[in-house]
DNA sequence: GCCGTTTTCGGCCCGACTGTTTTCAGTCG
C-alpha cells in the first residue's frame, strides 16, 4: 500500500474523531501522522512491516499498529467502528469551507444531515437558521460553495508557473507605486513549491490606502474582494485570488516570516521559541514572561531573536530545517547563475518549435558554456519520430555550427526512449557518434515497480547513456508518477556513474526535492535541465534550480554547475 | 495520540476573521 493512500485514512479517521468529539490534540496527532506519512519517501507499509514505522516523527506504537490493521484488513477498525456511529458521508461535508466538524455535527444531530444533497435542501429551505449558532449568511455560504464545487470539483490547485507569472508582473507594479516601501512575494509562490492555491503578498506604504488601491485597480484585477488600510484582496482574470497586507515597517519582518509560512515550518518555529519562553506572531515575538514584545523589521532578525540562521523559503518545509538552523549548518544552496549549460532541448527536428540555430543563439545569449540538443528518438510517435539517418545528418549540422560558434559548446545528443524490457531505440554504433544520451521513459508506464525499476536499471547500466530524464514520469496535477522503485535506481546510477535529471519543466519537477536529496546522498551526479520544446522555456531552469533548492542542494552537487572541461571529468565515458 | 532542555505526566502554536452573538465559539491560514 503506498504512503498518500495510508495518509488518506489517517485524515478520515482524524475527521472521524472530530466529528465524535474526541480530545483535539489527539485529532491533531492523526492529522500530523497523515502528513509525515504523505512526505515520507520510504515506504511506510513496509516501514510498520518491519516494526521501524515508529522511528518517524508523530507515530507511536498506536498508530503503526493501526496501519498494520490498514494493510491487512483494508479499513482501520476504530474508522471501521466510527462509521457505526456516525455517516461517512459527514467527512466529505467537512470539506465545505466554514463548515467544520462541530457544525457539521451539530447540523447533523438536530437537522439529520448527512450528505452534501441534503446540506443543499436544508440551506435553500432556510431550516439551517433554526439551529443555535448558524444564521442566514451560513446559509449562503454553503450554497455558494456548494454551486462550487459543482462547477469546478474540489478547489483548484495550479502550477507554480501560472501563479508565478502573475506574482510577478503584481510585485514589479506595485514596488513602482510612490506610496509603496517593501514589498515582497510572500507564502508558497515565495517558497517555490510545485503547485499553490493563492498569491500572497506583504508589504509597507506611506499611504496604505493607496497602495491597495493600486493592486484594486491593476488590469489583472477582474473581482475586487476588500480593500482598505490593512491591505486588499482580489481575483484575477485568470482566477487567481491575491491577497495583498500592509503594515507598519516595524512589524514587517514578522509579517513576511508568517505569510511566507510553510505551515509547518511556523509550528515548528513558535515550538521551539516556546521552549525559549518566547511567542512568535505575526506582530512580533513576546517574551512570555514580561510580556515584551519585540516587532522585527526584517525576516532576519526574527530567526536571529531565535538564535537561528536565516532560513531560505525554500527549506521552510517543516522538516529539519530549525536544527540545521540552530548548528549555523543549513546547506549553501545553489543558485540560478551557477548554471554552466543546459543538456536536455528539442529543437524542430523533433516536437520542439525552435531551430537548431534559435536554440544555440538562446543559450549563448543566457551566458552558457554548453548546450546539448537533444530530441526525440527513433520510435518517438506524434510523427516527431527521429531516425537514425535524419540523427546522422543533425550531427553534422551540430558539428559544423561549433566549429562556427565562439564562447559556447555546442552538443550533439538525443533523447532516446527505454523501451519496455529496457533496451534504446538506436544502434549503438550511432549512439557512440553522439556526445550526450539522455534516456527516458514514454511509453508503458503500467508495467509495474518491479519490471519498471530493472527496465531503468538495464538503460541506467548501458555504457553509452549518460543520463536518465524525467525519472519518475509524473505530471503535476494530471499524472501519478509511474510505480517504480528509486532506491535501486540511485544505488545503480552511483555505481555506473550515469546522471539523473532533475527536469526543469514546471509541470514536471521531476525528480521531486524528496527523491533528488535522496539521490545526492546515495552518491548520484544530478544535472538540472529545462527540456526546453522553445526558446521561452529554456527560462524553466529556475524550476529546476529551486528544486535543488528545496532538497537542501548545493552547486558540488550538480553536475552542470562545472565548466565543460570538468564536467566531463565527473563523465562515465571520456 | 505523541513525546521529553516540562522526561512517563501533562502539556501540545497563534491571532484574525466571521457570524452570531451581547461575550464568543468555530474556522482558517
Amino acid at each position: 500500500m503506498r504512503n498518500p493512500k495510508i495518509a488518506d485514512a489517517f485524515d478520515e479517521l482524524a475527521t472521524l474523531y472530530e466529528l465524535d468529539g474526541a480530545n483535539r490534540y489527539r485529532v491533531l496527532a492523526y492529522r500530523e501522522a497523515a502528513r509525515v506519512i504523505r512526505d515520507c519517501p520510504q515506504s511506510v507499509a513496509e516501514l510498520a512491516g518491519e516494526g521501524r514505522a515508529t522511528e518517524l516523527a508523530g507515530i507511536g506504537e498506536t498508530l503503526q499498529t493501526k496501519i498494520l490493521a490498514l494493510i491487512e484488513a483494508g479499513e482501520i477498525p476504530a474508522s471501521a467502528k466510527l462509521k457505526e456511529k456516525l455517516p461517512a458521508s459527514l467527512v466529505e461535508i467537512t470539506q465545505i469551507p466554514g463548515l467544520g466538524a462541530k457544525t457539521v455535527r451539530k447540523m447533523y444531530d438536530e437537522l439529520g444531515i448527512s450528505s452534501l444533497e441534503e446540506l443543499r435542501i436544508a440551506a435553500s429551505e432556510q431550516r439551517l437558521r433554526g439551529v443555535k449558532g448558524l444564521g442566514a449568511k451560513l446559509e449562503e455560504n454553503v450554497l455558494a460553495s456548494l454551486e462550487r464545487i459543482e462547477a469546478e470539483g474540489h478547489e483548484r490547485r495550479r502550477l507554480l508557473s501560472e501563479a508565478r507569472e502573475v506574482a510577478e508582473q503584481l510585485l514589479t507594479a506595485l514596488r513602482a507605486h510612490p506610496a509603496s516601501g517593501e514589498v515582497e512575494i510572500a507564502g508558497s509562490v515565495r517558497r517555490w513549491a510545485e503547485t499553490c492555491k493563492d498569491i500572497d503578498i506583504v508589504a509597507t506604504a506611506t499611504d496604505p490606502e493607496a497602495l491597495s488601491a493600486a493592486l484594486l485597480e491593476h488590469e489583472l484585477a477582474e473581482e475586487q474582494r476588500s480593500s482598505g488600510g490593512g491591505g486588499a484582496s482580489i481575483r484575477t482574470f485568470n482566477d487567481i485570488k491575491v491577497d495583498l497586507r500592509i503594515v507598519p515597517p516595524e512589524e514587517y519582518g514578522s509579517l513576511l516570516q508568517h505569510f511566507t509560512g510553510s505551515k509547518e515550518h511556523n509550528v515548528a518555529l513558535r515550538e521551539r521559541a516556546q521552549r525559549m519562553g518566547l511567542s512568535v506572531s505575526e506582530h512580533g515575538i513576546t517574551e512570555t514572561e514580561t510580556g515584551v514584545v519585540h516587532a522585527c523589521r526584517s525576516e532576519a532578525e526574527v530567526y536571529r531573536r531565535l538564535g537561528l540562521m536565516l532560513v531560505p523559503p525554500e527549506l521552510r518545509q517543516g522538516g529539519n530545517e530549525l536544527e540545521l538552523a540552530a548548528e549555523r549548518e543549513l546547506p549553501r544552496l545553489v543558485e540560478v547563475g551557477e548554471i554552466r549549460g543546459d543538456l536536455h532541448c528539442h529543437t524542430t527536428l523533433s516536437d520542439g518549435q525552435n531551430s537548431l540555430e534559435e536554440m544555440l543563439g538562446a543559450a549563448r545569449r543566457r551566458g552558457y558554456l554548453y548546450l546539448a540538443v537533444t530530441d526525440h528518438s527513433a520510435s518517438h510517435g506524434f510523427g516527431n519520430d527521429v531516425p537514425a539517418g535524419a540523427l546522422l545528418d543533425r550531427l553534422a549540422e551540430v558539428r559544423e555550427l561549433d566549429t562556427a560558434t565562439r564562447g559556447i559548446k555546442l552538443l550533439a545528443g538525443s533523447e532516446v526512449n527505454v523501451m519496455p524490457n529496457g533496451s534504446l531505440d538506436y544502434e549503438d554504433e550511432v549512439l557512440a557518434e553522439l556526445d550526450w544520451v539522455i534516456a527516458s521513459v514514454h511509453t508503458s508506464f503500467q508495467i509495474g515497480a518491479e519490471r519498471m525499476s530493472e527496465r531503468i536499471v538495464r538503460a541506467i547500466e548501458h555504457p553509452l547513456v549518460d543520463c536518465i530524464g524525467h525519472p519518475t514520469g509524473r505530471l503535476l496535477l494530471k499524472r501519478a508518477p509511474y510505480e517504480l522503485a528509486l532506491e535501486p535506481i540511485f544505488e545503480a546510477a552511483a555505481a555506473n556513474g550515469t546522471m539523473i535529471e532533475i527536469n526543469s519543466n514546471p509541470r514536471r519537477r521531476d525528480l521531486n526535492e524528496g527523491n533528488a536529496r535522496l539521490a545526492a546522498a546515495a552518491g548520484v551526479q544530478l544535472v538540472i535541465n529545462t527540456d526546453a520544446h522553445k526558446v521561452a522555456t529554456l527560462d524553466n531552469m529556475q524550476y529546476g534550480v529551486a528544486t535543488a533548492r528545496r532538497a537542501g542542494l548545493g552547486p558540488q552537487q550538480i553536475a552542470n554547475t562545472r565548466t565543460w572541461r570538468q564536467f566531463a571529468g565527473l563523465r562515465k565515458r571520456i
